[in-house]
DNA sequence: TCTGAAGGCGCC
DNA sequence: AAAGGGCGCCTTCAGA
């Protein structure tokens, strides 16, 4: 059963439909929050516009829902996916459900956003936003055909649901907050940085020390090593032969200045990205509130708006502490990406190195490469693309001995060349490119070069979309099966007072569990990377190892 | 004074 | 160590 909510000139309506699609009933809503509370026990998947603006109310009431429709998020899916392409929804031009922006959150907001009044903003100009142009029941009823019309027995279906559920655990996390303590924060950053400067402008007293030495040493006393430009004039100046000031170049280079600088830049960076502002912006109550943004990468990662949640530096996640008499669990899924293409391809032979544990040492078992580090090199060299230095000398070997593997991303590096679109196991797929592969008489060679090296690099991105969108659906089904599992577990306990996912970062999970439950959590995440696995590959017998850790503080993991 | 690009670096 | 994919966010800097 099917519950769409639409909100049409500022009133609700509630649109039942049985499981073929036939509406049953419908009607205007007055209390949302009644409504949902007095539906949710038959379990229907609800049917909304966007979870953002719809669940958070939902959550800040105590209520939860099992199971929705995204509809913005599914109708991105299937205009763009090759196995909906001869859908009405596909061929219409573009309207009003493809201006849809995600919702952002100011960093001052630190509650859960409830933003009615942009339900209707449209992106791109010349719309007309009259409440009508968004009619959730007629948009799912064009998903409804092109599902159901749909190639590739029951995958985009699979994609949608776990899109969707995506979208509630994306609003439930942020619901719930990541623990977070601010004295742990503020010890580490002092430990590091010195005590908090209590001038704004002010650097903290071992960043400032470390200024002086730079000048000092560079004998440029005015210098600000913030300025790329000025940086790199200093050191050319003082003899120094570089054209970057990027660390890892630095890091050749031998000049007392060196070590000073490359750990300035080191504690600059966690000051200006994970400092006391970023602290005073982003936990609130001891807990941080990331924005996510389901979807919001073209292959289906997530990305997060504000807050910088998927780069948390490793120097600052001793800051992540569960509550007292709480765990947090931890688990991420071991080298999730070569073993995904691995199944992809079916390559018996890769499936075969991965069984045992580590993908790269049964690689090199198998006798196609010398080292684990090779190993390792030469498979992101094939799902990156990489042409020259070790990684792309390696390439060839591992080719020899996997052929079905890399002949997949090479097809798919390919396809891009040409401008066609590719598509991830279940059925999300790239933007068109160009056809980079002809051009006409009147270009000069070297207008020429520039639109092979634009295929190129188009076709890497072709090559990396494949496996990292696959990996994406892979890690969404594998939350939305932990999440359906917790709630099983939870026995009815409101999200917060049991088990419950704080935090994601594209194939590792953290869930908040009283302690006495956390060996229960650790086997049900495990439990739930197998359903994963079958959801995507069958029965395929591809292994998704996870690496999971029951602790105190997050850096206590691996 | 504001805005967007560039350089740089954090995460996977 | 260092060439390839995807991001967000910080500072500086040039141009309007």
């Amino acid at each position: 059963m099917f519950i769409v909510l639409s909100r049409i000139n500022h009133e609700i309506r509630a649109t039942r439909l049985d499981s073929n699609g036939v509406v049953q009933e419908q009607r205007p809503v007055e209390d949302f929050v009644a409504f949902v509370t007095e539906n949710e026990p038959g379990h229907p998947r609800w049917v909304w516009n966007d979870t953002a603006e719809w669940y958070p109310q939902l959550l800040k009431a105590r209520v939860r829902v099992q199971r929705c429709f995204d509809l913005r998020l599914c109708h991105t899916i299937l205009r763009n996916s090759a196995l909906s392409a001869s859908s009405a929804i596909a061929l219409a031009p573009a309207g009003p459900w493809d201006a849809l922006a995600p919702n952002v959150v100011s960093p001052s907001e630190a509650s859960p956003r409830v933003e009615p009044s942009t339900l209707f903003e449209i992106d791109a100009p010349g719309f007309d936003d009259g409440g009508d142009s968004l009619d959730a029941t007629a948009e799912f009823e064009l998903q409804r055909a092109a599902v159901a019309n749909s190639t590739g027995s029951g995958r985009l279906l699979r994609l949608l649901a776990a899109e969707s559920a995506g979208a509630l655990i994306a609003a439930e996390m942020r619901f719930a907050g990541l623990p977070w303590s601010a004295e742990a924060h503020d010890r580490i950053l002092t430990d590091l940085l010195g005590p908090r400067p209590t001038m704004e402008s002010a650097r903290p007293s071992k960043v400032q020390d470390l200024v002086d030495e730079i000048r000092e040493l560079l004998d440029a006393p005015q210098l600000n090593p913030e300025s790329p430009s000025d940086l790199l004039r200093a050191l050319n100046v003082a003899g120094i032969q570089t054209n970057s000031t990027r660390a890892w170049e630095l890091k050749q280079l031998r000049h007392p200045v060196i070590s000073p600088l490359l750990h300035y830049k080191k504690l600059a960076r966690l000051l200006t990205a994970n400092g006391w502002n970023w602290l005073d912006s982003w936990v609130h109550d001891g807990r941080f509130r990331p924005d996510y943004v389901p979807g919001g990468v073209v292959t289906g990662r997530w990305a997060t708006s504000g807050g910088g949640a998927l780069q948390l530096p490793h120097l600052i996640r001793g800051a992540v502490i569960p509550d007292p008499g709480w765990k947090l669990v931890v688990a991420d899924a071991s080298q999730l990406e070569p073993r995904i293409l691995a199944a992809m391809s079916a390559d018996r032979g890769m499936v075969e190195a991965g069984s045992s544990g580590d993908l790269y040492e049964g690689i090199v078992a198998s006798g196609a490469v010398e080292t684990r580090a090779h190993a390792k090199l030469a498979m992101l060299g094939a799902m990156y693309g990489a042409t020259t230095g070790e990684s792309g000398r390696l390439m060839p070997k591992l080719a020899r001995a996997y052929p079905r593997a890399i002949q997949l991303v090479e097809d798919a590096a390919r396809a891009g060349e040409r401008g066609e679109i590719v598509s991830t196991q279940l059925g999300r797929s790239s933007p068109r490119g160009e056809d980079t592969g002809t051009y006409d008489e009147s270009l000069t060679p070297a207008e020429r070069a520039a639109l092979r090296e634009r295929g190129r690099s188009w076709g890497r991105f072709t090559r990396n979309f494949i496996v990292q969108g696959t990996a994406a659906e892979w890690a969404l089904c594998w939350m939305a099966s932990i999440r359906s599992r917790l709630v099983s577990l939870g026995e009815g306990k409101w999200l917060t007072e049991s088990p419950h996912l704080v935090f994601f970062l594209h194939d590792e999970v953290v869930v908040h569990a009283p302690e006495e439950l956390a060996e229960t959590v650790a086997a049900l995440i495990d439990d739930a990377a197998h359903e994963a696995g079958r959801l995507l590959f069958g029965e395929l017998p591809v292994t998704f190892p996870l690496t999971v850790a029951i602790v105190d503080r997050y850096d206590d993991a691996k």
